[in-house]
DNA sequence: CAGTGGTCTAGACCACGCT
DNA sequence: GCGTGGTCTAGACCACTGT
């Protein structure tokens, strides 16, 4: 009852046609793929072998497959570029007036990503031993844990996850959240401390998304990941580690200069 | 027939329960999962149920599946760094003996990535729009075309392709591939010609492998890879491209630091 | 040869979005 | 209420790996 054993399997040709038909244009942005019905009658297949070649296509990221409304070719985002120099503006605006909200996230934002929204959680914690490490810190070493959900225009763009030393920040402005967002970002947020960050590292990796960092950016769970691991130093000391900020692989692009 | 709509898919409820046992380290690195036949009795589930769950822990990247050996977890990688210095340490060496194979490549294998091998493929292309633009020259005009696969230990690493000024190298030993690996790597490769490279920018994002990418890099199709674009700059002119560096997301760290 | 995953069929019921 | 994708069943033949 097996079809001809010619050589590629069957779903893999279908994946194939429906796959050239998007990357050549003839099916273009956000235009509906046959339905799978459509799909076994033009191909004389049953249905598992239909969806087995869509599961293909969905797992590259260049379907989304939605409820009821089948499934479409994936729109390109605009690609949001994280630069370098986020951090020597924000490091410039220190010392002058701290017009206008210049995190390091919103600075990123180029065209049409202006408007933002926050979800902030505080909580204090004690250091784990990773953290410890990136702080230079004993592990159990209270921290003030911050977790950020940003959003533009109502799209998720980042979770990130920071971590203080909380007696550094206990009491003061910084460890409240309702001064979120903070005018100039992190980076100005120490300078109130006299702290003077002049150092920042970032570790990048990649990797899937869990579903549920998949449900908060509004990404398909099909779609990589950026994760940075971000350690701020004043004077070779580290007073901030970001461990997870998590940003949308299929829109952001991450931009560094390095002079030699 | 269908059996209950508790809640979640039993797919689902499989695959969570073999997680966590991955995760937790019951099932520990390069065990094998049980076969499909243990899945169906065990849950009494279909075949297509059971392979359902498999399929998605493949595409977490949790396990791999060999053909007539079963599904394993896969073993963790040792992360491999690609530290912003390591063309800081090319530059401090092109004034003295080029001792050594130190590419950009080879100076970031840490403990246990030490021998390589290269693929090397010499072709002369015209610039197209996106390579005009990067090295600030008409579409075009001709251009040397550098493709490298980087191997340790036999395990591809890195895939790249790069483009020179033709005119810039053309006659000289850097346009020869015999002369690859180049003791130094690119900056003292352009040293040679009198050209100091004194800015690198590097432009990082994610995205899921070709299959073909996959093949070469030796990651399942479910890995996501990095990808550079990466320019290097002498006196800023733009003196190189490689517009598309393609690294194994499940076994490198991009380190980046910023002084400020 | 027994057992594995790879592929495929031909049905089924469901919840939900749309018109 | 019709059509969609989501889920599931119960079979089947195949190629290849191991013993």
């Amino acid at each position: 009852m097996a079809p001809p054993r010619d050589e590629t399997p069957r779903y893999r040709q279908i994946a194939d046609e429906l796959r050239a038909r998007i990357t050549t244009g003839t099916l273009p942005a956000g235009a509906p793929l046959p339905t799978e019905v459509e799909l076994m009658e033009q191909w004389g297949v049953a249905r598992g072998t239909v969806r087995e070649a869509i599961s293909l296509l969905r797992a590259e990221g260049l379907i989304t497959t939605a409820r009821h409304r089948g499934s479409h070719v994936r729109p390109r985002w605009p690609v949001r570029r994280l630069g370098v120099d986020r951090y020597k503006v924000e490091t410039a605006q220190r010392d002058g007036q701290p017009a206008g909200k210049a995190t390091s996230f919103t600075k990123d934002l180029g065209i049409g990503w202006d408007a933002y929204t926050l979800d902030k959680d505080f909580t204090e914690v004690p250091a784990d031993e990773q953290l410890g490490e990136l702080l230079q810190v004993d592990a159990g070493t209270p921290l003030l844990r911050r977790h950020f959900v940003f959003r533009s225009h109502g799209v998720p763009q980042q979770i990130s996850i920071s971590y203080l030393l909380l007696a550094m920040v206990s009491g003061t402005p910084v460890a409240d959240p309702a001064n979120e967002p903070w005018p100039g970002g992190n980076i100005a947020q120490l300078a109130t401390l006299g702290v003077t960050v002049d150092q920042v590292r970032e570790q990048v990796r990649t990797r899937m998304p869990t579903p549920d960092e998949a449900r908060t950016l509004g990404i398909g769970d099909s779609v990589p990941v950026l994760t940075i691991t971000r350690t701020m130093l004043a004077g070779g000391r580290p007073v901030e580690a970001a461990v997870d900020i998590v940003l949308p692989g299929d829109r952001v692009e991450l931009d560094y200069v390095i002079d030699l």
